[in-house]
DNA sequence: CTCCTTAATGAAAATGGTTTCCATTATTAA
DNA sequence: TTAATAATGGAAACCATTTTCATTAAGGAG
């Protein structure tokens, strides 16, 4: 991880400021689609999507900047059992909007939820403060995913 | 998925009971080892503890037998982010042991906990009560991780 | 603006966990 | 015991991700 500063036009170039990392087409293409196509998108579904505009910007250049953005907190790496990474942006131009999952295992279909964060929120910040404590972790990070069958699914069944 | 039943004298017989499973020397062999070593073990790890007893079981069985396992609910597979999926026990024969994980992303180390399960018990079941009724999704499981860097790795930043 | 250092990149090859194939074996019901 | 077929193992295939390495280009210095 090198140091420095650097300049942009984005609303994240203020993130990669103080980190030095250099600001290059590929990573604004990918952070633009990210920001753009809401969702839980794949190394190759930004790919795809990057590389009608930028035809030159190879998949392994999608991994190591997602790699990157991980890292920065900049972006949240999901696993929901399809055997592949999916990532999402941590929060927007706006500001943080954080959620959690629920994921169907018959097709799939992810929900992106935010209801019921109110008591979850104090719940999660009491636990991870417990936790903390007790086993000397410092903790930075959650994640909460619920399993189960959506309409269609379970009508299926 | 068959149908039929079974008999033998593990205390998870009566699980395939019903299922149609036919109960083979490798199904016992890799429940065994899951039910005594407890931990997150990987589809390797188990091999590697299955082996010695029983040559002859090779990996694809394994990594069968745990699908099954899993299908059944038997097993959770979980994901601490190295790459390969862990295995561990839904429950032993004394009943459920349900808990939540502590990942220390810098050496990956992880913690069960059962602590503050109660005040979360109590909200996980709000929770998937009103989502349930929300996304008219069949909820039945769920996944909670905190993520972290334990003390020793901590220290080491 | 030009030069220089070195971070970033792309293409191809390698990796490695997991799955598939298929011929063989073993479990179970009859 | 026998027949039907679920289960198995070894090898090959799969495929998401990582590594390699020669080349390019971002950005600071001057
Ligand atoms: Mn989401
Ligand atoms: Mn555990
Ligand atoms: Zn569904
Ligand atoms: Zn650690």
């Amino acid at each position: 991880m090198p140091s420095g500063e650097c300049r942009g036009q984005g609303w994240w170039h203020g993130k990669f400021r103080g980190c030095g990392y250099r600001l290059t087409l590929g990573r604004e293409a990918i952070l633009d689609i990210l920001s753009k196509a809401e969702g839980h998108l794949s190394a190759e579904d930004i790919y795809i999507k990057v590389h009608p505009k930028y035809p030159n910007i190879g998949l392994t250049t999608i991994y190591r900047t997602l790699d990157v953005l991980s890292n920065l907190g900049m972006v949240y790496k999901l696993d929901f059992g399809d055997g592949r990474a999916r990532y999402e942006l941590a929060e927007g131009p706006k500001g943080a909007h954080h959620h959690h999952h629920l994921v169907c295992t018959g097709c799939n279909r992810v929900v992106d939820y935010t209801d019921f964060i109110d008591e979850e929120v104090e719940l999660l910040q009491q636990t991870e403060k417990g936790l903390g404590k007790k086993y000397n972790f410092k903790i930075n990070n959650h994640v909460i995913q619920f399993y189960g069958l959506c309409d269609k699914c379970s009508g299926n069944k």
